[in-house]
DNA sequence: CGATCCCGCCAGTAG
DNA sequence: CTACTGGCGGGATCG
């Protein structure tokens, strides 16, 4: 047989593809691979060259996916793997904190009619909508990928809102929102997160009804701190819209038909059974019920895993059978520069 | 074209 | 200091 790990060729302009390379792809590898029995702990080093992508990337993934409680630093270069199980509880300590920042911000707005608080930045000008958050973000780590991740996530969490636009949610969440080249990095960093909480499932791609813009729909639930661990059940069994807590008031945005309109196909995760939770969760692409010999799934930096079946363009599709072998000669070494150091 | 979002430079942080 | 982290935004791709 052909070797089906990508080699120099790769560097073969009509071959390369970018949605080979998405972080949500790449999200899905890295669950494929470590959501097994016996995976205890996690090298980044190891997990970048089993994955065939830079160090830099698994940051990126990983920080995403620490903030749904999958994974947990445990020190340099290590992280644990805590699975999708932990996802609920995680779900669960974003909303009650969602709910008290909501609470203090709401104070904040009142009470700072005429005052100008700190901000400790050099912008960071009162949000229109949402008044900075009393925790004070300036620090490197207050701006991170994971504070984006856990904000956005709080939107559907602590509002109603069911579909969302990127671009609504980088205005919205903390921030400066009239800085256009900060909310553009902020939009950036958005397209990657949702890329990867998509391939959790936890929120799915859509096109707004009204707008006929992309936006996000959540999928995960409503977390409820009750049943310490599990998520609300009754609100999860089919996408809830209604929540009790409103807004944060987005500007536009009509949700007249508070139901979706043309969404189907994918409904609820339904939680419950530790099962099927994993199973729900679990990335999507994966057709395969639960276990998987995970040796025959397509694997690898540049095995096209088509999201969904809009694989229209069925080009070149490559897949790696041997995930342990999928090392090495990966990428096309435009330039051979950026090496780890 | 505008929407997406990959890539890797290099500043900040940990050890 | 070195190694690890991870903001950040240029610019390649996608649709």
């Amino acid at each position: 047989m052909s070797s089906s790990v990508p080699q120099e060729s790769d560097f073969n302009p009509q071959i390369y593809s970018r949605k080979d390379k998405s972080l949500g792809l790449l999200s899905s590898n890295f669950l494929k691979l470590y959501n097994r029995e016996g995976v205890g702990t996690i090298g980044l080093d190891d997990a970048a060259s089993r994955l065939g992508v830079q160090r830099r990337r698994m940051y990126d993934v990983v920080n995403i996916l620490e903030s749904v409680g999958i994974v947990a630093r445990k020190g340099k270069n290590i992280y644990l793997w805590k699975g999708f199980r932990e996802i609920p509880r995680a779900l669960n300590e974003l909303k009650e904190e969602g709910m008290r920042e909501k609470v203090d911000a709401a104070y904040c707005r009142s009470a700072e009619a005429s005052k100008n608080k700190e901000t400790g930045g050099s912008e960071t000008q009162t949000d229109p909508l949402v008044p900075s958050l009393p925790k004070a973000d300036s620090c490197r780590r207050d701006k991170s990928m994971a504070l984006l991740t856990e904000n956005f996530i709080k939107l559907f969490l602590c509002s109603d809102v069911g579909i969302l636009l990127l671009e609504d949610a980088a205005k919205i969440m903390p921030g400066d929102a009239q800085n256009p080249t900060a909310l553009r990095t902020k939009v950036r960093r958005l397209y990657d997160i949702a890329n990867v909480l998509s391939s959790i499932n936890l929120i799915e791609k859509t096109n707004h009804p009204e707008y006929r813009k992309t936006a996000y729909r959540w999928l995960g639930g409503k977390a409820s701190r009750e049943s310490d661990g599990s998520l609300d059940q009754s609100a999860s069994r089919k996408r809830v819209f209604g929540a009790e807590i409103t807004n944060y008031s987005l500007k536009r945005k009509k949700t007249d038909s508070s139901m979706d309109s043309q969404s189907h196909e994918k409904i609820m995760p339904v939680y419950g059974k530790q099962d099927e939770l994993e199973n729900e969760y679990r990335c999507k692409t994966l057709e395969h019920p639960l276990k998987s010999s995970s040796k025959a799934i397509d694997f690898g930096p540049f095995a096209p895993v088509k999201f969904r079946r809009e694989d229209q363009e069925n080009r070149h599709m490559r897949q790696v059978h041997d995930v342990d072998t999928m090392s090495s000669k990966y990428r096309p070494e435009y330039h051979n520069r950026g090496t780890q150091l």
